[in-house]
RNA sequence: GGGGUCUUAGCUCAGCUGGGAGAGCAUCUGCCUUACAAGCAGAGGGUCAUAGGUUCGAGCCCUAUAGGCCCCACCA
């Protein structure tokens, strides 16, 4: 560490520096120590593939502030990092990279493929991390996991056969979501509904007779899609719709197809939507399906994977659903039976990684039951076990778990864990083990294949609080540092992976994950627009690192914004908390350079009041900031950390006890003003350090030698010893005075270089002797030649601009003539101003019901306002007697 | 259709359990005062969306209304 700091704060080479130093001594790094409280938190693991965007940022300063805080605190704290396969994410990239060097994904092969991603993820698995380095992340980079590491591995495996034997999860026939362009399965949680403009067509099937033949009669609906019609099975009316009650147990005649489709009741068919009729397609719709099996209806599936129809389609067969849709509907045309068309903007579930329209499709896919699985992960909440910060997210969690549908966790990738299901070759018999099977267990067959498939990229990463400390092995870490503390995350993951933590943490560690989650909201650019590599509109968080220095930009994400809330990204935030840091700079460097060449030594036994004053308010601080930390509340915390540092300890302590630096005959004074000057700034630089941890080390280690780092060194802790309630009444009379003079000083137009003779008259001692006590810096803050204090007017000139304060008149004699009609203008508003104050005091203090129903301390507190200002106000009625 | 959330100074937003409206930026005035012009000292600017209610007292709690945003939901 250099002994000295640079001219100008530079955030460059001085991170990357101090960095380096962290790592190199092991501070980040935990290990199980029972004689120490662990504090916990999991890192939500970045995708390998992801570069550093403002949502890490904000996500990971947020958990890093956190992990230093209690760090600091005393706490055995372990922040465990690592990163996430990201399935289909990663599976997606691989894939366009391929196919740019010609390569086609299924002529490569899945081992061959494999090896790719494996090459992939080694290249690029390091970029995210090296990136979170850069922002200033504590993790304990020892303990780096990957959720398709060993240990990851072992734990889905164990979690799926476990889940299996208990019945949770089983394979099925259902109605999934299927993207036709990825190729696989999706979950409910995948699909997003995005508001499109398209059509209602309204079609008619012909009613058919009892004995088959036409009768003339026609059946009319509306849908929005035509060629789902291949696979229609029957169509349904509402049973108490009396419009067709003559249609009841009928049938029609498919069009196109030339099949015969029943009419079927059912109570979903809402009889005010359109003709009050709805055709049934049970292979390519959700609802239909529901229908198809209440009705025993057969289910025609028409599709390929490709959403190209298949052969059940007829002489459509091959074609693309949208080119089938087009051809279809021109001959219905052309057979009288389209009715007609009508623009229509309705709901389209889309894939959520690449937009494609998604296709319900029933296939054969592995689910986890949830019903059962979700019962403590309600009760957690409900009971407050899991605490959701800010609450209302509370609501947003109710809203999927009592909606929870089973949760399909299979998909036709490649890149992710493998289902561990076997089948027999010869029976077909299904076996899920933790090891591939030998024989069958039924017939004996010695050739068994592994399922295909590969499970949910989230299924790994709901058991990332226990797999990453070595679940399913009992380890010491997992019995010392789970449950995990806090989680902090986006709120738009909630349903893919909070509740999904929690249920498998009661399911596997029969308790919670964490103790609570801290959902912050989006980074959005300066006009509110969500960051997206298509508008083009994302601000690179590194970009802002190079530019302003990390710790500028993780103030800039934590000041000004409550948990739970987007933000919005101006660069102008940056700069102004770049300033700060440039500020905290200088006055660190002021305080160095004074103390150059003294040795300062213990005073506080010889503090002066201004002293106990910026102590005293140095040790509310610790405790409000401490308290908003405590419960979370970050961005009130350190908003109270910067109006400290810079208003109450640069601005006015700091001008305060320059003249005792300067002044070398009082070598006490002095030594006590560096003291506490040294003293209060190695404690706000410890506030501050969670949240600007490079800039507040650089300070640290140059401002004393004792301890090696700030980021070990142990957190502020208030104490009743430091409280200093009359230093703090008594500074805040001399600050009052100083604004005042200062007030005056500009509206009189005095050049602050213009000395003036200030006076300060009152007949009470105390306050004389206040001021007295604080002569020295009272005159230099107040652009004083000399001070007087005095009991009563005698010798101050006739034509002095007063100042009044609570017990005390202040007269500044300037040497300038001053307009005695300006200054009774002055005055006359001053009075005004009090008036209005007596007039809100004796308001409520003359209300019966606010002195019999208010608290006695804030009837106290009003009393006490009520004699300041009605003495005030009698002083400025005393003087503006005297001028006139 | 259900739920959530927001509406506070010209702009972006804080305001923790109800007790005299704040910050940053912007604007205006005066200062290159020997830590800092990435600065210092001052000033202007808000009937806290609207209407009711609870309360001694409401930006904060309750109800309704208007507008914005978000999430969820199978209306063909």
């Amino acid at each position: 560490m250099s002994r000295e700091l640079e001219k100008t704060y530079n955030p460059h080479g001085l991170e990357d520096r101090i960095y380096a130093r962290w790592l190199e001594k092991k501070y980040f790094h935990a290990e199980v120590d029972k004689s120490r409280k662990p504090f916990t938190i999991v890192i939500p693991p970045p995708n390998i593939t992801g570069q550093l965007h403002m949502g890490h940022a904000l996500d990971n300063t947020m958990q890093d502030i956190l992990i230093r805080f209690k760090r600091m605190q005393g706490y055995n704290a372990l922040w465990q990092p690592g990163t996430d396969h990201a399935s289909i994410a990663t599976e997606v990239r691989i894939i366009e990279t391929l196919k740019a060097e010609g390569v086609d994904k299924q002529t490569l092969g899945r081992e061959k493929f494999l090896e790719c991603a494996w090459e992939w993820k080694k290249e690029y698995g390091g970029t995210i991390i090296s990136q979170l380095k850069k922002l200033g992340s504590s993790c304990d980079w020892d303990r780096e996991r990957f959720t398709m590491d060993e240990g990851c591995n072992k734990a889905v495996t164990e979690v799926f056969c476990k889940m299996h034997e208990k019945g949770y999860i089983y394979k099925g026939a259902r109605i999934i979501n299927w993207c036709p362009v990825c190729n696989t399965s999706i979950s409910d949680a995948e699909v997003e509904y995005e508001e499109q403009a398209g059509h209602l067509w309204h079609i008619k099937y012909p009613v058919l007779n009892d004995d088959g033949t036409e009768s003339g009669e026609y059946l009319t609906f509306a849908t929005t899609r035509p060629e789902t019609m291949l696979g229609d099975t029957a169509v349904a009316i509402h049973p108490e719709d009396e419009r067709y009650a003559h249609l009841r147990g009928r049938k029609l005649m498919l069009p196109l197809m030339n099949r015969e489709i029943p009419v079927v009741e059912d109570t979903y068919v809402d009889m005010e939507f359109g003709t009050g009729v709805v055709k049934i397609t049970p292979a390519h719709d959700p609802n239909d399906f529901e229908v198809g099996k209440r009705h025993s209806l057969p289910i025609i599936n028409i599709m390929n994977d490709d959403a190209t129809i298949n052969e059940n389609g007829g002489k459509y067969a091959g074609m693309d659903r949208y080119e089938a849709r087009k051809a279809i509907v021109e001959e219905l045309t052309a057979m009288g039976l389209l009715v007609k068309i009508e623009d229509y903007s309705h709901n389209v579930g889309t894939h959520d990684r690449c937009k494609t329209t998604i296709e319900p499709l029933v296939k054969q896919q592995w689910f986890v039951r949830m019903d059962e699985l979700i019962k403590p992960a309600v009760e957690a909440v409900k009971s407050g076990e899991i605490k959701l910060i800010p609450e209302r997210m509370e609501r947003t969690y109710y809203n999927w778990t009592d909606n929870i549908k089973d949760w399909c966790i299979s998909r036709q990738l490649w890149w992710g864990h493998r289902i561990p299901a076997y089948y027999c070759d010869a029976c077909g018999e299904i076996i899920v083990a933790r090891k591939m099977p030998e024989t069958c267990p039924k017939c004996g067959c010695t050739h068994v294949t592994q399922d295909p498939d590969t499970l949910d990229t989230w299924f790994s990463s709901a058991l990332w609080p226990f797999s990453t400390l070595g679940w399913p092995e009992r380890t010491e870490d997992l019995a010392y540092f789970y449950p995990t503390d806090v989680l902090v995350t986006g709120y738009d993951i909630i349903f893919f992976w909070v509740i999904r933590m929690i249920f498998s943490g009661y399911e596997q560690m029969g308790e919670r994950p964490f103790k609570t989650v801290l959902f912050h909201g989006l980074v959005r650019d300066a006009q509110g627009r969500k960051m997206s590599k298509s508008l083009g509109n994302g601000i690179d968080p590194l970009e802002v690192i190079r530019q302003y220095g990390a710790d500028a930009l993780r103030l800039t994400l934590i000041t000004g914004n409550a948990p739970g809330n987007d933000m919005r990204f101006h660069y102008e935030k940056v700069e102004a908390n770049r300033n700060f840091a440039n500020k905290i700079w200088n006055a660190s460097r002021f305080i160095m350079m004074n103390m150059e060449g003294k040795t300062v030594t213990d005073a506080s036994a010889e503090l002066e009041p201004v002293d106990c004053w910026i102590i005293s308010r140095l040790n509310k601080l610790v405790k409000e900031v401490t308290d908003n930390m405590e419960s979370f509340e970050l961005g009130i915390a350190v908003q109270k950390i910067y109006d400290f540092i810079w208003d109450e300890f640069c601005d006015w302590y700091i001008e305060m006890v320059k003249p005792r630096l300067y002044n070398s005959d009082d070598a006490v004074s002095r030594n006590a003003a560096l003291w506490t000057l040294k003293t209060v700034l190695i404690d706000a630089l410890k506030l501050l350090h969670p949240y600007m941890p490079f800039i507040t080390e650089e300070i640290f280690c140059t401002l004393q030698s004792e301890e090696e780092s700030i980021m070990i060194s142990s957190w502020p802790v208030y104490t009743d010893a430091r409280c200093f309630e009359k230093e703090e009444r008594d500074i805040e009379t001399i600050k009052e005075a100083v604004r005042g003079i200062r007030n005056v000083r500009t509206e009189m137009g005095v050049a602050p270089s213009k000395k003036a003779h200030v006076y300060v008259v009152s007949e009470n001692t105390g306050i004389l002797d206040t001021f007295e006590r604080g002569r020295l810096f009272f005159a230099a803050l107040a652009s004083a030649s000399e001070v007087t204090l005095q009991a009563d007017r005698t010798g101050i000139a006739a034509d002095a601009v007063s100042v009044v304060i609570a017990n005390a008149n202040i007269y500044i004699p300037f040497a300038e003539l001053v307009d005695i009609r300006q200054e009774i203008e002055r005055l006359e508003k001053e009075e005004k101003r009090l008036d209005g104050e007596l007039a809100r005091v004796n308001g409520m203090l003359s209300n019966e019901r606010f002195v019999s129903k208010a608290p006695a301390a804030k009837i106290a507190e009003e009393r006490e306002k009520l004699t300041k200002y009605t003495q005030m106000k009698q002083q400025v009625v005393e003087r503006l007697a005297q001028l006139r």
